[in-house]
DNA sequence: TCACAAAGTGTAATGGTTACGATTTAATGA
DNA sequence: TCATTAAATCGTAACCATTACACTTTGTGA
């Protein structure tokens, strides 16, 4: 599964025309390993350790391509934005179950704007829709959870 | 309409023990006025131009404070974060339409929870549902509406 | 292999936000 | 009214994430 998604997630940067440098490679390779979320800076505390002069523009720039791209999704949290791959089996549009203690990420199918009609008047060009609470499995883990901080 | 909106502002804040200052009064009274979003930086470049000295510790803090008592309310912009004034008619839970280019903002008492069955296993703490898009009056002016960027 | 544009590096700047000791002031009650 | 005092403000600096940019390195296609 990593495996794949590596090589999908590479696809899609040489599809658009973007050189494969071992840094690239190695970001890709940092999101299909760990399969949550990663802040910039843990992305840059991560590859320092290899690339001993990297430099944040290129964490920034990378990240902020690889989102362009569809390749990373942006999760803007109270605590800073963080990236995630992209939910590999849903291409299609979707929401997202997020969990608090765990920062796992559940595809939702369902979007509120197909069970709503806006005013006639208005143009909806945008919705955003992120569910946040805690997953079975971090619920049955009896750590106190009241105290994580709440995303946005 | 302002003026009671003022008062009610006032109210909470006192009813939750905090002292009416002049610059509290003064950001009361931007809110009221100018029922859109303000920024951190627009509230202080409105108030530095009657208080000479004013701190930003003092424009944060008190952003901060109103929002926490459901005075203001906090949205994440792409280009920042503003604040505006809580929907007075709708205490209860809601969502929103905003404007891309007037920043106008339309409760909307429609919540896709109520729709929505969560896993068996999840607990759901909270969720975020806003809305974005041209509201009637900006659709038909003609300007161009294609370049607005988008908010988070 | 070569040429060159893309990407990376090193460093500084920017912008929003928070922190904090010193000072001022709103609220309380005698 | 006025003294008290805790809360709020001020002035300034620090912090942190992000962006900018001139220079160097490197991936890619001919």
């Amino acid at each position: 599964m990593e495996e794949s998604s590596a090589k999908r997630m590479i696809d899609t940067m040489i599809r658009y025309g973007l050189r494969m440098t071992e840094q690239r490679r190695t970001i890709v390779r940092l999101f299909t390993e760990a399969p949550g979320f990663l802040s910039a800076k843990e992305v840059y505390l991560e590859m320092v350790a290899t690339y001993k002069g990297l430099s944040f523009d290129t964490v920034y720039r990378n990240l902020n391509v690889l989102e362009k791209l569809g390749v990373l999704e942006l999760f803007r949290f109270e605590d800073g934005n963080k990236f995630k791959a992209s939910c590999s089996n849903h291409s299609h549009h979707h929401h997202h179950f997020i969990c608090l203690a765990c920062n796992g990420v559940y595809p939702l199918d369902y979007c509120p704007m197909r069970h709503l009609k806006a005013p006639d008047h208005f143009k909806v060009t945008k919705h955003i829709f992120e569910i946040y609470g805690y997953c079975g499995s971090c619920r049955n883990n009896k750590t106190d959870q009241s105290r994580h901080t709440l995303p946005a």
